[in-house]
DNA sequence: ACTTCATATGACTAATAATTCATATGAAAA
DNA sequence: TTTTCATATGAATTATTAGTCATATGAAGT
């Protein structure tokens, strides 16, 4: 069965700050630091969260002197997120009502 | 920001047992009970988790006597599944170390 | 080599989500 | 109209995940 590697995709896409990260390298490769104050996150936070990013493939990153600087794998988050936009907008009335979401 | 609606969609999405729940549904439409005993998982636990992903418009159910079937909402569920594969083919051995996994 | 800056990591605690259990609902058959 | 079958739901418990804090690492400059 192969849900085993489907539950890693999905559990590491599954997650408000993870999201969020790849929302902020969407635009553009950034640091650790940069995605924290772009967030306003603590900085152990965010690399724990990249490291399950980079764990599961959805981005890269390169070092640069001190820093390193973390960019997606356009290949597999763009489509990702062009999906959920048109799911979204689709059903936009129905998904306000749903039960699972605390934040 | 639309952060709240992809949340929404990610969270519903990120979850072990409704992964395997979609993935019956990819085959054909069936009631709580035929999921719960393709799956060996207790009727409650389904019909918690089917509320979800119909409230997160993954699914769909309709009346049939006693029984309501559920079926896959495909036109986003499909091509969802087919990124994950295409992912998961181009970067299966890293994959397999991934920390976020507890299942 | 020592200090600093940038990031990573481990262990603990806190927050969140999933499971269970008991019970409710609702359609159909007796 | 009561009994049964199929499913849903609420509340409480348990499990899982995320966040924090202290500390480690590692590159670069002094």
């Amino acid at each position: 069965m192969k849900s085993n590697s489907y539950l890693l995709f999905v559990k590491a896409f599954g997650s408000p700050i993870r999201l969020k990260i790849l929302e902020q390298l969407k635009n553009s490769p950034k640091s650790v630091m940069q995605i924290c104050s772009s967030l306003g996150f603590e900085q152990s936070k965010v690399s724990h969260n990249l490291r399950c990013l980079i764990d599961c493939g959805f981005v890269k990153n390169r070092r640069d002197g001190k820093k390193r600087i973390y960019s997606l794998n356009k290949e597999t988050v763009v489509p990702l997120f062009k999906i959920i936009d048109k799911h979204i907008s689709k059903n936009k009335e129905h998904l306000i009502e749903c039960g699972v979401i605390s934040e």
